[in-house]
DNA sequence: ATTCTTTATCGTAATATTGCAATAAGACAA
DNA sequence: TTGTCTTATTGCAATATTACGATAAAGAAT
């Protein structure tokens, strides 16, 4: 198969899934990690940043933005990729039940 | 391809991404959420709680373990998957740089 | 010992992902 | 227009993932 039986669960599962998906590669949390800590954000400099060939990573921004992880805006010459907020927000408070249960003892 | 080149990226960018695959598919996801919510660690219940069949749920279950996120205890009869608390706190730690840039104001 | 219950593994088919060279597409400059 | 710079897309080969039936393995119960 290969295709994975997204109608067997909530949408809300399936958006957590595709944000930890999309951020289930090391080139991808690169450019995350990339975009978190430098105020940069021209596709170039990424380019430049990333161990990988132009083309590779010009696809993982593809698949971060599909997932809405990130957001590309026309600047000038270049195209400026930034983070998106909202989405952010949304993927840790999905995460926060989790983070807030391993806070109590383990059950075994 | 298909090969995934993680020499070409630090350890940590390498573990953060290998928890967010682990999570990266709706019925891991559900599985996670299972362990959060209900008070139930038993193997058996998992797989009733997951619309799949049983080889496939013991093959997310494998790889939720293998990525270090729940951790299989034996009790009597069956099995207890439980949470791994160290790895998830590694995980939002890891994630925290992230959570605290976006709530700057975006860059454009 | 045999049977039942529970979980893991194997085998297989279908689909997805990764990576890159080559090339296209778009905007800007001269 | 012609060339240049930047980013996206295409095409391909190699590998990975997903799903499930069948079956194995290991312990409990009878």
């Amino acid at each position: 198969m290969g295709l994975t039986k997204t109608d067997n669960f909530t949408t809300e599962q399936n958006e957590l899934a595709a944000f930890a998906k999309a951020l289930g590669h090391p080139a991808r949390v690169a450019i995350i990690e990339y975009l978190s800590s430098q105020n940069d954000c021209v596709c170039g400099s990424i380019v430049d940043a990333i161990p990988l060939a132009q083309a590779t990573v010009s696809q993982h921004l593809k698949e971060l933005k599909n997932a809405g992880l990130i957001q590309g805006n026309i600047e000038g010459n270049s195209i400026c990729y930034c983070l998106n907020p909202e989405k952010w927000k949304k993927f840790k408070q999905m995460l926060e039940p989790t983070f807030t249960h391993i806070e109590q003892p383990v059950c075994c």
